[in-house]
DNA sequence: CGGAACTTCGTGCACGTGCACGACAAATTT
DNA sequence: AAATTTGTCGTGCACGTGCACGAAGTTCCG
């Protein structure tokens, strides 16, 4: 056939379809002004020949600069938000990406209205793409189709809007990982009831974290049906209360052995047994936020299921701009982070 | 300060420098021909305006390809090996490797002599750089030594040879994967004995694989220094004299209930497994092999302690042509893969 | 002192693509 | 029929770097 080696230029293509290499940039970034003729035998030669533009060339010609805006809730320092910044940090500084501004616009993790604020400021600034993080499906959702109107392609992060028409995905399997963290609880250790620990939140039903739960469920009624789940209902920064409830829960459940929370915020429990000089639990959590880590570190946390919650917003970033530069949509739609299991003993090989 | 979002070219260090871009990238490419007074000006002003080539114009630019040789051991299919050739296609594939050719050698894995004949075809080939798998320390040593010799730049992948002048080493480290494993191993179960099973090796002491058994024993003398090893051998393709050993062994240790295995065959422990109908056994192993996931799909391996082997060599090949296009060293020398640990319920999630 | 050899450096083209500009013909309007 | 608009397309410069080529200056040697 064809040697492969060869590399193909834009020229060749303008020469084996018998037209300028000019016609041929507009077919290949969808410019329009081309005849259906000549953009049909353009299409021909370039399928035939197996033509792919040069990146360098093209990054070095275009003058042009893409403009992402990111909309992420707010985060205080050390919570899973802050792992979702640190991506975009990574994006601003990969050397691949010149002519590359990401900006990041902040919303208030409970408050829909904060949202809607925010959302409004990033029509307004009429970016080049966007990243979401949605938190509120409904609004979101009304968001994301005045995207759709607006020709602004968008990918998701951490939770999936089905019904909006987003580029791409990237996030957790999120059903799947509280599966695996049922299978590690239950790995051994069975029968005696296990601990569920779970954040209150203001309101919210559908989110992220419930996914992960009816996984667990799941895994639950598949294996060990006749095990009891005591849940327990602890606040993300009222030590005080969490003391108090904690101290109830393991009075009245004094021969639970299992524990595991769907959140991040592992670290809440784990610093509770600490202090409490409790041990012989099998505590199991999601993320790497710095708390879990340690946590994790020290043998009060067993498991810690992860991903490089990093590359989630630098992939989508990187898709954004392959479809902004080459029109180009990503090879998979719903792309899925590996579900990292660490151990203390593995951990320190998570970081580069 | 200077606005760091201005992206400064050769011709700006030149200005700045009071010299012409073409003595700029003398200094830049180490080229030599330079006088030590221009020399000093050019590497002050990069360093105050903080110069960084423009990637996309230098490959554009450089008419240059590389030639980058592989020599690793000879592999049947859904061996090891196999993988690492895999990271070799990745990279030869990598629409970001434009002029770069990659030629692999093959070995035989037991035959230093072969070794020999392979290691002096690459040195006749006067590569650009090397990547390495070695598995006879002293002979590979002293092909190392040649390479210095002849100024050729290579990393090391899978074993690290401390004595060698290496640019860079990728691999999994083996001595805590073999801790990891035990670790996995004695997580709920314990004190039955365990049984460790090997492949029958025609010489070779100090492999990565024994790296990781020491793992494992330091792991069991640290915390479960009581319970009884039984080491069995068995032959990587003779599945009669397998099944002759292993029905002795299960038969003799009847009580065990703990397998693993440090080389990359779990496959043939769970083949017999399967083969005889026993269950109930806790299995683990190493290395993504095709057959090794099929037997975690099934159950019959609990775990798989593994990582992406693909990215060793194709890291490795990154950081040669890193290094060959601008001099630059690997920001890390030791480059060690995370010890990813999968089970049937997440394993899916680490095929792209 | 003349010329050769060496050192240091500047000039200019090439790399493949993006895109502005304008040419030209066909279609439409005046 | 002339003028204008519309639809296609080709031309040519710019992007920042690599490197060949040769110019200019310096040193060396007989």
């Amino acid at each position: 056939m064809d040697q492969q080696n060869k590399k193909w230029t834009i020229k060749d293509v303008a020469r084996l379809a018998g037209i300028s290499k000019g016609t041929v940039d507009r077919v290949v970034h969808n410019r329009g002004e081309v005849s259906e003729e000549s953009r049909r035998r353009v299409l021909e030669v370039i399928e035939q020949i197996g033509y792919k533009p040069n990146i360098y060339a093209s990054k070095l010609a275009s003058r042009r600069t893409y403009r992402i805006a990111c909309l992420i809730p707010e985060y205080r320092p050390g919570e899973f938000w802050e792992l979702v910044q640190r991506g975009i940090e990574r994006a601003r500084s990969d050397e691949n990406h010149y002519n590359l501004s990401v900006e990041v616009l902040l919303y208030e993790q409970y408050d829909s209205a904060s949202f809607r604020r925010a959302a409004a400021k990033v029509l307004e600034m009429e970016p080049d793409a966007v990243v979401l993080a949605p938190m509120f499906p409904e609004t979101a959702i009304e968001f994301t189709g005045r995207l759709a109107q607006a020709d602004i392609p968008f990918v998701l992060i951490d939770s999936r809007l089905e019904e909006s028409p987003y580029l791409a995905y990237f996030g957790m399997p999120m059903y799947h990982s509280g599966y695996q963290g049922a299978a590690l609880l239950f790995d051994g250790d069975q029968g005696r009831g296990v601990g569920v620990f779970s954040i209150e939140h203001p309101d919210r039903r559908d989110n992220p974290t419930s996914r992960r739960a009816r996984g667990f469920q799941a895994y639950l009624s598949e294996h060990h049906p006749d095990t009891p789940v005591y849940e327990q209902f602890i606040r993300p920064h009222d030590t005080k209360y969490n003391n108090k409830v904690m101290d109830a829960f393991f009075a009245l459940h004094p021969e639970v052995r299992s524990l595991i929370t769907f959140n991040s915020r592992v670290h809440l429990i784990a610093e509770y047994l600490e202090r409490r000089g409790l041990e012989g639990y099998r505590l199991i959590g999601y993320d790497m936020l710095e708390r879990n880590i340690a946590a994790l570190r020290k043998g009060v946390c067993t498991y810690l299921i992860a991903n490089i919650t990093e590359m989630q917003v630098f992939n989508g970033i990187r898709a954004l701009v392959e479809y902004l530069a080459f029109h180009k949509a990503p090879a998979v739609r719903d792309n899925y982070s590996s579900i990292d299991i660490l151990t203390r003993y593995n951990v320190d090989y998570y970081f580069k």
